[in-house]
DNA sequence: TGACATTGGTTCTAGTTAGAACTATTATGT
DNA sequence: ACATAATAGTTCTAACTAGAACCAATGTCA
């Protein structure tokens, strides 16, 4: 495979990529949080908390990251961290009421401004895109654990 | 729209970008910089060098970190600030020797690294997914400037 | 059961990040 | 020419980032 294929994949994903993080965080932002905040406030939205484990497989956040981001939500007073009561290491992670209320309230406007960017493509396309980048996802993960 | 249809796309955006970053960026760690560092060098080589503007447009590194990542790479001695002689509020950074020397030697490993990753797919789905991004990209753009 | 490895989280370090405020220089419009 | 606006870079702040070292709790296996 020549670099001149697939390097220009790679800057359209970046690019890519970044288009979206520079619409979306200006948005979040304006709420008053920080994407990974935000992130997190989502993610937690309509449960009944989770480990900060299972918070960063879903996030994507690495774990030394994740504590520094739940500690300022914390402080925040939007999530409060609660021993697991089957595992002594283990923290459960839930939204306060707070953190509740302001997931209801800013989690549908930021639906609503995402779905603004989608507006001239068919699910059609938007399913193709998804699956696309499903195999490229996998062709990374597949070299990543090959070349470790 | 539904988010039904749309946020999968965006999740896989952003688990694809990321998979991504983890498989380059190991690489390009072993190799003693970081990925905005390899960036730069990457994209000064084989160049008379470049204002830090253009250097910016290129890499998509924001002025105000590009400043930093320049320094480091200064500190280094892998590139060079010169004065530009057009504009005096203008600085041309280049590599030095020394940068020129890294660059030839990583750059090459490094595409061959990523070259693997791609081993499976064909070059006809790549520039397929290309495309499928650019217009994803396009998308975002369009919107962003639609709202601000 | 006791040694050893694994796992969940925190802490630490070096670096990147965006965004805003700021300085110096250049461009514009009258 | 002069006032004003725009531009190139730096600096500052708050936050995120990965990765490694670390600690405590749990799991494994002989």
């Amino acid at each position: 495979m020549s670099p001149s294929v697939f390097l220009p994949l790679l800057r359209e994903l970046s690019g890519t990529y970044q288009a979206f993080e520079i619409y979306s965080s200006a948005h979040i932002r304006s709420l008053g949080l920080t994407p990974s905040q935000f992130d997190i406030v989502a993610t937690l939205g309509n449960t009944p908390g989770m480990s900060t484990k299972e918070l960063g497989e879903k996030t994507l956040i690495t774990k030394g990251t994740l504590t520094g981001v739940v500690d300022r939500l914390a402080d925040k007073r939007l999530v409060r961290r609660i021993a697991s009561p089957s595992d002594g290491r283990s923290q459960i992670v839930k939204l306060t009421p707070k953190g509740e209320k302001l997931f209801a309230r800013i989690f549908p406007a930021h639906l609503a401004h995402m779905e603004h960017a989608f507006a001239q493509l068919s699910p059609q396309v938007l399913t193709g895109m998804t699956e696309s980048l499903r195999r490229l996802r996998l062709a990374f993960t597949a070299a990543y654990s090959r070349h470790k």
